[in-house]
RNA sequence: UGCCUGAUGGUGUAAUGGUAGCACAGGCGACUUUGACUCGCCUAGUCAUGGUUCGAAUCCAUGUCGGGCAGCCA
């Protein structure tokens, strides 16, 4: 498959960006290192496909390198499946763009101990470039380190062991508006403290039971600096762990320790996080780390009209039924969409197109397809195919009379090449394409109207055949073979151009029509998101097909002229049984 | 009555004290053996009020409106 979009791409600019060009120019790291760290709780969807094309496009753009890492401090919500599935969705979305930047780790690999700037520090080191023997990076790799890091806090007088259950816990935060006070187990000595966290992580006390808290400051206007949680008790297995561990840390104390373990640079999230960073620098800073800390930048997240963007969301649909499962291909998954058609290229061209700043901002899904059609129509084969099959009848032509055409594969292409397609006595055209009484500027087939079969040459409506009911079986046309390729009057212009198959050499297959999930611009803002689900977003016809289209392959994208770009369905096809996926219909400016 | 953060055409995004530009969408037209593509033209914007300045989208002040923050989720 194609990799770069042909037209080439300028380098995109933003805040961001300008951020690490500044530090880039003051020599301030020897190499820029970013990461993708998601949970495995989830599929990525294409809101993630904007960081991952931010935090990849930094290190390719820095010559630098973007570590998957996993944040998997949280057991219960997580499972394999999802990290399976989104190291295949990153690697695809990055294939032929920024593979080489992707960074693995040698499986099974944890930070060592060594020695930096004269101190003890862990340190995961150079990492290798992808190979059999690798993984991506996980967050629960680190979790001795993490576990030590902890025990330097309370000897520091940093953290403590609280004995609050959850529910005291969040009165004694107090409120945005109002301050909390402190836990009654704040000054319990180093000793105690080391003791009890000690014990903790032996599984001497249930879950819930104690937690383990920074000791900042309970009257803070900064919600995330009331002493928050840096471990909690739970006493579930860990799918990449396994069963050594029964207390987890939280993501505040364990994803800025995993960018520094890994020599992040520029950690990269979304808005959300902002007030998080205090901690973030909190936790670092406490630590009297040698080596230079990473830091936090903020960007708005992607939200993109008529869709959904929320994991849990998703879920819903996905169990609901609503959908086929993660990757149905109505769904904003990039498993979704790229069992859809959609090539990874338009995927990237689209998030970079809508920029990167703090402002929320709800995408106009047009934004979208309009990069997934401008990428199509440089790659995509041209094949004839009706959705809604009528019989039309070349009256001149003998039953058995076969004229073969010949049609351009892409005229897009610099050198076009052409196939074979036959013109017979009996072929199929669309439906739509023929009125018997036509709406103003109606410039297809009507009676006694010409337009041209493309390919072959001009017909005229002579008559039609109705049924009893009074429907329209065949209609029955003249063929002009003058106006074939080659022929005295090619040149003959009609107003309409028809796109049709021969009934003697096409096949059915089923074809796949998919539209929008949701009914309104911003499902995600409703009361209840499942009542305003399109109930079309999926039609399934039998189409006629030519019959070079037998030889379809699933990594090839084809437009089915006049009709849109479509690909092979492999997932739920049989063999010798083609489906085929409408990716996208062609833009439609002869709006009914 | 807290803290953080933001506001530029319909949508998204540039302009970093010096001509408000680009893309998408929309409209009109040209071209067309895809009502696609391509090309041309057009529509349409600096949240408000003050201030600083020769000059403000940009700096300052105040206000308005939006988003986030009270998980032992990430």
């Amino acid at each position: 498959m194609s990799t770069e979009p042909l037209p080439s791409v300028p380098a995109p600019s933003d805040f961001i960006r300008d951020i690490v060009a500044g530090h880039v120019a003051e020599k301030r790291y020897a190499k820029i290192v970013t990461r993708f760290p998601p949970e495995p709780n989830g599929y990525l969807h294409i809101g993630h496909a904007k960081s991952i094309c931010l935090n990849f496009g930094l290190a390719r753009e820095n010559n630098g390198q973007c570590n998957l890492r996993f944040d998997d401090t949280n057991p219960v919500k997580e499972d394999l499946e999802y990290v399976e599935s989104i190291t295949a969705d990153v690697q695809w979305l990055i294939a032929g763009w920024a593979e080489h930047c992707l960074a693995f780790k040698p499986k099974g690999a944890h930070p060592a101990l060594i020695t930096s700037n004269g101190q003890p520090d862990y340190y995961l080191g150079p990492v290798a470039p992808t190979a059999l023997t690798t993984e991506p990076f996980f967050a629960s790799d680190y979790f001795d380190q993490l576990y030590e890091y902890a025990l330097t806090l309370i000897r520091k007088g940093q953290a403590y062991v609280c004995d609050l259950t959850p529910e005291d816990t969040e009165k004694y935060r107090g409120a945005p508006d109002h301050p909390g006070k402190d836990s009654p187990f704040r000054n319990r000595s180093v000793a105690e403290n080391l003791d009890l966290f000690q014990r903790m992580k032996a599984g001497e006390f249930p879950n819930g039971a104690r937690s383990l808290r920074s000791k900042i400051d309970m009257t803070s206007p900064n919600m995330w600096l009331r002493d928050p949680l840096l471990y909690r008790i739970r006493h579930v297995p860990h799918h990449h762990a396994g069963d050594k561990w029964c207390i987890y840390p939280l993501y505040d104390y364990a994803h800025c320790l995993s960018d520094y373990l890994e020599g992040v640079t520029h950690s990269v999230c979304t808005l959300e996080f902002v007030d998080h960073r205090a901690l973030y620098d909190w936790v670092l800073t406490s630590l009297d780390l040698p080596r230079t800390l990473p830091h936090q930048y903020e960007f708005a997240k992607l939200t993109p009209g008529y869709t959904l963007v929320s994991k849990r969301k998703l879920l819903t649909l996905v169990n609901e039924k609503v959908v086929a499962g993660w990757d149905d291909p109505r769904l904003p998954t990039l498993s979704g969409l790229r069992r859809r058609g959609i090539p990874a290229s338009a995927l990237r061209r689209f998030v970079t197109s809508v920029g990167v700043t703090k402002f929320d901002s709800l995408t106009d899904i047009a934004v979208f397809e309009h990069a997934v059609r401008d990428e199509l129509n440089q790659v995509a084969l041209r094949r004839l195919a009706v959705l809604q099959p009528i019989k039309l009848i070349l009256t001149n032509l003998a039953a058995d009379e076969m004229i073969e055409c010949d049609a351009t594969n892409n005229p897009q292409s610099e050198t076009p090449t052409t196939r074979r397609v036959a013109l017979t006595r009996e072929v199929f055209i669309e439906a739509d394409d023929f009125a018997e009484v036509p709406p103003p500027k109606f410039f297809r087939l009507k009676p006694g109207g010409e337009v041209r079969l493309k390919y072959a040459c001009i017909i005229k409506c002579d008559e039609l055949v109705k049924d009893a009911a009074g429907r329209i079986t065949e209609i029955r046309c003249t063929a002009d073979l003058t106006t074939r390729a080659g022929g005295a009057n090619v040149a003959r212009k009609v107003k309409g151009t028809l796109h049709w198959v021969s009934a003697a050499t096409c096949f059915d297959a089923e074809v796949r029509l998919y539209d929008r999930l949701f009914t309104v611009p911003e499902p995600a803002a409703e009361e209840d998101f499942l009542k305003v689900i399109n109930p079309h977003s999926l039609t399934v016809v039998t189409a006629k097909l030519e019959a070079s289209l037998a030889e379809a392959n699933a990594s090839e994208r084809y437009q089915f002229e006049r009709l849109g770009y479509f690909s092979l369905e492999t997932k739920t096809a049989e063999p010798g049984r083609l489906i085929f996926n409408r990716t996208i219909s062609l833009k439609d400016t002869w709006a009914k």
